[in-house]
Order: C-alpha cells, then sequence, then structure tokens
DNA sequence: GTGAAGATGAAGGCTGAA
DNA sequence: TTCAGCCTTCATCTTCAC
C-alpha cells in the first residue's frame, strides 16, 4: 500500500480489514491529480464522422493518425497490434513508471472490484474528462487474458482503469471478469433475493450425497463445455470399487475431475456435471431462460458459458436507477442471451428501446422470447452482424431513438480465455478483435451524441 | 447433418518454503 | 526475494454414432 498502491491492492487491503472486522479508515481517490495527468487526458472533439474514429481513435498517443482514415479492417492487421504494443512498452517505460505499480494490471487476488454489496468501499473516483457521461458505458471481459490486453482495452477506452470482480462474491460459482464502466460506484444496491452463496445452498440437493472428504464450496468458473456421461461413469466405478471412503489416491483424482469439469454429488458414488436448468439461476437468469424453441443441450451450455453473472453486473447497473427514472434506451453489443437486458429488468429499469446486436440466431431467439415473456412494453431491434451496423445507421438509428443511454455488452473472449488451446492469440484474434468494433461503435455514439448537445 | 465424446496444454496468478 | 509447485481457465478440433 502507500501512495502508489493501485486502487486493486487497496481495495483488498479494505476488504481484508473489514472482513476481519478491523477498521478501516480509508478514503482513497481514484485517478488522483497525478494519475489522472500521467495517463492522459484527451479533448472530446468531434471534428468529423470519418469512419466514427475522430473523439479519441486518431489521438491515441504514439497512434498513427493515418491509420483513422482506413478501412475499418485495418485495427485488425498484425502490424497495427504490432503498433499498439510498441506504443505500450514506450510508456509503460517512460510515462507511467513512477505512479503506476509494476503489478497496476494484475486483477487483486480476492477481486472485490470498488467493494462488495456487504463490503460497500468508500471511495471516489475521478474519471478523465472525456470520458464522463452521459452516455454511460459497460464493458466486460475475462479477467486472465494474456499479459498486454486489459492495457490495451483500458486505452482505447479513454484510459479508465478496469474493475476486477470475482462472481463468485456474487453466485455459488467463480467467475472472474474484469469491466470497464463510466458508471458512479457509489450507492450500488444488490439484485434480490440475495443468491445463494454455496454449492450446497444453491443445489441442497447435492447435500445428501456430499462427501467429507470433498471441501468444494463454490463452483469454479462455467464454461461453455460439459463433461461427458462416460467420465462420471469412469469415476463411479473408481468410487464403487471401494469398499468404505476411497483411497487418498482416488480422492485426489475425482476431485481433479470435480473441479475440472465443475461435477456435483447426485448419488452415491454419483457425479454429474451441472445442466442448464441449474446454470441459469446460478448465473442469474430465470429458470428455463434458454430453454424451449428447439435450442438443443449442448447450445443451451455454450450459449450460458458464455453469458453475464447478472446479479454482478446489476450490482454495478443498479446505480442507473435514479438516474433513469423513465427507463433507458440501450445499445447491447454481443448481447448473447441477454445478460445486460435481464439484469437492467431484474433491477427494475424499464427498458425504453433496446438495440440487441448479436451473431446467434439461437441467442437472439432466447433474447426476443424473454422480451415478450416478460411483456416488455419498449421497442426490441435485433441486429445479427455488428460490421453491418456503420457509423451512418448509427446515426439515423440514434436520431430516430434519441439516442442511447447506455451501451453495454462484452466482446468475445474466445481469443484470450486459458481456456482456449488453439488459438489464444490475444485481441489480435479472429473473435477477440471484435473488441475494435465495440470501440468504433461506442466511440461513434460518443461523437454523436457530443454534436447534439 | 447433428450432437456427443475425447484429445489437445499453455499462461499466469497464488502460496509457501528456502 | 526467489522459485518450484499448485491451481484455474466465457475453447477448438476431430472422430464417431445415429
Amino acid at each position: 500500500s502507500g501512495e502508489n498502491a493501485s486502487i486493486w491492492e487497496l481495495a483488498d487491503s479494505i476488504y481484508a480489514s473489514q472482513t476481519d472486522k478491523a477498521t478501516a479508515d480509508y478514503h482513497p481517490t481514484y485517478g488522483s491529480s497525478s494519475t489522472c495527468e500521467q495517463w492522459g487526458e484527451e479533448e472530446r472533439s468531434c471534428d468529423s464522422m470519418d469512419g466514427g474514429l475522430s473523439r479519441s481513435w486518431g489521438k491515441r498517443k504514439g497512434f498513427d493518425n493515418s491509420i483513422r482514415n482506413k478501412d475499418s479492417t485495418i485495427h485488425r492487421s498484425a502490424s497495427y497490434m504490432k503498433r499498439q504494443r510498441v506504443c505500450y512498452a514506450r510508456k509503460s517505460f517512460n510515462d507511467d513508471e513512477e505512479t503506476v505499480p509494476s503489478n497496476f494490471w494484475v486483477p487483486a487476488k480476492t477481486m472485490v472490484g470498488f467493494g462488495l454489496p456487504n463490503n460497500p468501499i468508500t471511495m471516489s473516483r475521478k474519471l478523465p474528462d472525456a470520458a464522463i457521461g452521459p452516455p454511460y458505458f459497460y464493458y466486460e471481459n475475462v479477467a486472465l487474458t494474456p499479459k498486454g490486453v486489459w492495457e490495451t482495452i483500458s486505452r482505447f477506452l479513454y484510459d479508465i482503469k478496469p474493475e476486477f470482480v470475482d462472481s463468485k462474491h456474487f453466485s455459488a460459482a467463480a467467475r472472474k471478469r474484469g469491466y470497464i464502466h463510466n458508471l458512479p460506484i457509489d450507492n450500488r444496491f444488490q439484485l434480490q433475493p440475495i443468491p445463494l452463496l454455496t454449492i450446497q445452498e444453491a443445489l441442497p440437493y447435492t447435500k445428501k450425497w456430499w462427501p467429507s472428504w470433498d471441501p468444494r464450496q463454490k463452483l469454479n468458473c462455467i464454461q461453455t463445455c460439459t463433461a461427458s456421461a462416460k467420465l462420471t461413469e469412469r469415476l463411479r466405478n473408481i468410487l464403487a470399487a471401494s469398499d468404505g471412503p476411497p483411497s487418498y489416491f482416488d480422492q485426489q483424482k475425482v476431485l481433479e475431475q470435480c473441479r475440472k469439469w465443475n461435477l456435483v454429488w447426485v448419488g452415491r458414488h454419483k457425479l454429474a456435471p451441472l445442466e442448464p436448468d441449474e446454470i441459469e439461476p446460478l448465473l442469474g437468469f430465470p429458470k428455463y431462460h434458454t430453454r424451449g424453441g428447439g435450442v438443443s443441450r449442448t447450445e443451451r451450455l455454450k450459449a450460458l458459458g458464455n453469458s453475464f453473472q447478472v446479479d454482478t453486473v446489476a450490482y454495478h447497473l443498479s446505480v442507473l436507477k435514479i438516474m433513469f427514472p423513465n427507463g433507458l434506451n440501450v445499445l447491447s453489443l454481443f448481447s448473447g442471451i441477454g445478460g445486460a437486458e435481464v439484469a437492467l429488468h431484474r433491477l427494475g429499469i424499464r427498458l425504453k428501446n433496446v438495440v440487441s446486436i448479436e451473431k446467434s440466431e439461437i441467442s437472439r431467439n432466447i433474447l426476443k422470447n424473454w422480451w415478450y415473456e416478460t411483456d416488455q412494453k419498449g421497442k426490441l431491434v435485433e441486429i445479427a452482424d455488428v460490421e453491418q451496423l456503420t457509423n451512418d445507421k448509427l446515426a439515423t438509428m440514434m436520431r430516430t431513438l434519441g439516442g442511447f443511454d447506455l451501451i453495454i455488452g462484452g466482446s468475445p473472449c474466445n481469443n484470450l480465455t486459458g481456456s482456449n488451446r488453439v488459438s489464444r492469440h490475444g485481441l489480435e484474434g479472429t473473435h477477440s478483435a471484435l473488441f475494435f468494433d465495440y470501440f468504433r461503435i461506442l466511440d461513434a455514439v460518443f461523437c454523436i451524441m457530443s454534436k447534439q448537445k
């Protein structure tokens, strides 16, 4: 700790102190003047809409202005990414060395973000001028990316530093994610009912069969793949082979698979993976949210594995309720099965107009079904391809709707997650490069709305 | 064509002992 | 302070049965 400590170190420290019921008297200021200057405040101006990148794209430190006039796909080129990396290296050694700790971008171990419902942290943060809303935006992705990814994301998103949160604080399952947003952080509140925080509470039928030698209280991160029936059968045979408790060796072998595949105890010697109906409430969705419409179990699991943890996101979005008593116009990018929409709805925030961009037809149908089932009064516009949302279309749409109050989404993590053994290529990866479309659209919205003021 | 099953590790944070 | 060992991770691809 100390003056040079990162906000997460401070948050960690405070959280630990509060957990220990010790007196904590920290009032750290996020982005104090020195830090803010170091990270640069960019002039918010919008001279033109060429490519919609005028607000900050061409003004990134060390960024080649010639790039901004090229096709939007240019940002995915290897040379561009190389330039970015060089830019970062230079900046980190020259500009920020003194004020930004070397581990600044490492998520703090407890991952409590700017506090939790039962342990709110009293702090204020000063956003860079260019980032101050409205409109408000909220960006999400996996916390444990290859090195350098969050620095890049943060730099594009107006130098706002990410808030890392593990959803194990909101759920019985872990989900380590980073969030960058320009929302206020005071007076957040939690969704009701308060979620059940242990496996045995969330899945009470497992309690009867849970052996004393399985110490798990929390599930690991819910992913897109699931264990096969044959694997659980093999584990059953191992366990059934011994009369009494299994040997220590067998216990460790079984526990390794339990952790790897998030297996739970459903009978004597019987383990099973989580079913979609069980995952939905763990992630804060209504039960059967992804059911129906001919969606297979595999597709449901994949869609759920790619979604938000609703309680976590809703806690961050809760500050919008008092700010927008009449509801919100939402631009939802990479919507998936509608984690953002469900979070806002559960918070009691009216959805006036939602423009949703989602590639998967299955996910679009799930969101559409939820929209009608919950009797939404607003209008839902679904778009399949993010690249089809050109800046001209965006401008037209915003004129019709009166602008957006919230731009929210988590871009694909396929090339960032540690689970990917084949193509963990960072933001250069085919899927994860779509982050730059998130930025392109966000920046265009900022520009259009600043013109309208 | 569709869905299930199985094979495919590296990266990076955390921890505790030296 | 260092380092070995431990742990976790919004996945991808091929094969095979139906």
